[in-house]
DNA sequence: GTCTATACTCCGATAGAC
DNA sequence: GTCTATCGGAGTATAGAC
């Protein structure tokens, strides 16, 4: 359907110059990261000018958004589909939290073991940008995770009615951080602790022992506050 | 007693000119990250030549290293001391796990409230680079927290003696993921996670919620291993 | 609309004068 | 120890070929 190169024109499909772009970045920002990533060395190696990502995403930094879009947004879709089965299942009564962080964290790990989806190109790429300084590169994730963010954690504060909002605003985000720190698993995983016992590349084994530490941690009892400027303390000691 | 500028010499002591440096780029950095922080940027405010940095460190990322190095050796110094004096007083008895998580946590926490030691610039500083790519950013950790490393685990697993080898591997895992993740406190936070209910800047608030999440996701039951290649199988929901 | 060639600015690094 | 000059390589923008 597209002008090809049969017959001596040498123009290729965009949509197909445009998914090379995107399969050779995701792969190179994967294993570099995005500042030691060069626009040349993208360019070179998927055969096109180097002015092609310019032409076709704007920017570096855009390049890097568009990579990201195409794998986050079919996962948080899927992330979406399951939590509303599990509630129509479920009808007024909370949720079980393990089945909340499984119906969470299973599409990341489908999309982690299936090479159409970014494979574990994707996975490392996924938990980066939480700790990229600046805005440029992380600016964009806030309205891709708004529908999923706000629904998980509705789900939650079903689930944990003795939390008060603000703290359960805080265990999502320890959540998001064990979960964003062991999924980005660069090499850090190395190098702090040492890894005699475990294996950073076998994700489903990580998650087996993800789940109970998100939960007891989810669901451990609410903080006792010390320094509250309150004056109905709560009294420390008196059992 | 160094040669100084009184009298039309314009040498300046050459402590001060690598602790101005030092300063300055530990401000930079913290607020920009490494990448988008200009060398050109950090000499001209620091009033040094473009050269001095490379002269006095050798090149950016070693700079980097340095100003991280000042403040994590102390840091980790009193994560030692501390560890070892709750040690002494316990004797044989396992630790508390909130006291070890305390003892780690108290040294990060009192150098984010002294600005003699870094300050909030510094927090935002510790936990960046477990997400960086680049070997050159992060390859230069594991000797710094060797020590702090092998005492705390060895501290946790006399705390967590159900926990196997490598679960536990994962869990302090999971913990330092947290906290990096937390501390790191880029503006992330806000994004991931609309914060109505909780202000990123109180870290002594933050720590406040952040114990009893890290302590039950610590204690949490052992993972129950579905997919291992044992025959001797747990069931499933023979109650 | 797509792709190419080229130029511009800024960066980190370094050699050599002072 | 400090400064200037300069180099190669990076991201970016654009004029023009097809």
């Amino acid at each position: 359907m597209v002008a090809n190169d049969i017959g001596g024109c040498h123009l290729k499909a965009p949509a197909e110059t445009k998914e090379r772009i995107l399969d050779v970045a995701e792969q190179i920002f994967a294993e570099k990261g995005y500042a030691a990533t060069s626009m040349r060395t993208i360019t070179s190696q998927a055969k096109v000018n180097l002015a092609a990502i310019n032409y076709h995403f704007g920017s570096k930094v855009q390049l890097y958004r568009a990579v990201f879009r195409r794998r986050v947004e079919p996962m948080n879709r899927s992330r979406i589909e399951m939590l509303h089965s599990l509630e129509r299942k479920a009808g007024d009564t909370p949720l079980a939290l393990e089945d909340i962080l499984q119906a969470f964290l299973e599409p990341a790990l489908r999309a982690s073991l299936d090479p159409k989806q970014g494979g574990t190109n994707f996975i490392k790429l996924l938990g980066r940008p939480h700790a990229e300084p600046g805005p440029d590169i992380h600016d964009f994730l806030p309205p891709m995770y708004d529908e999923v963010k706000k629904r998980y954690r509705a789900a939650l504060a079903k689930a944990l009615p003795d939390l008060s909002q603000e703290e359960l605003s805080w265990r999502v985000h320890f959540v998001i951080g064990a979960m964003a720190f062991t999924l980005a698993g660069t090499d850090a995983l190395e190098m702090i602790e040492s890894c005699r016992y475990c294996d950073p590349t076998d994700i489903q084994g990580i998650v087996q022992y993800l789940l109970p530490f998100l939960k007891g941690g989810l669901s451990a009892p609410p903080a006792v506050l010390k320094s509250a400027d309150r004056n109905t303390r709560i009294p420390d000691k008196s059992s």
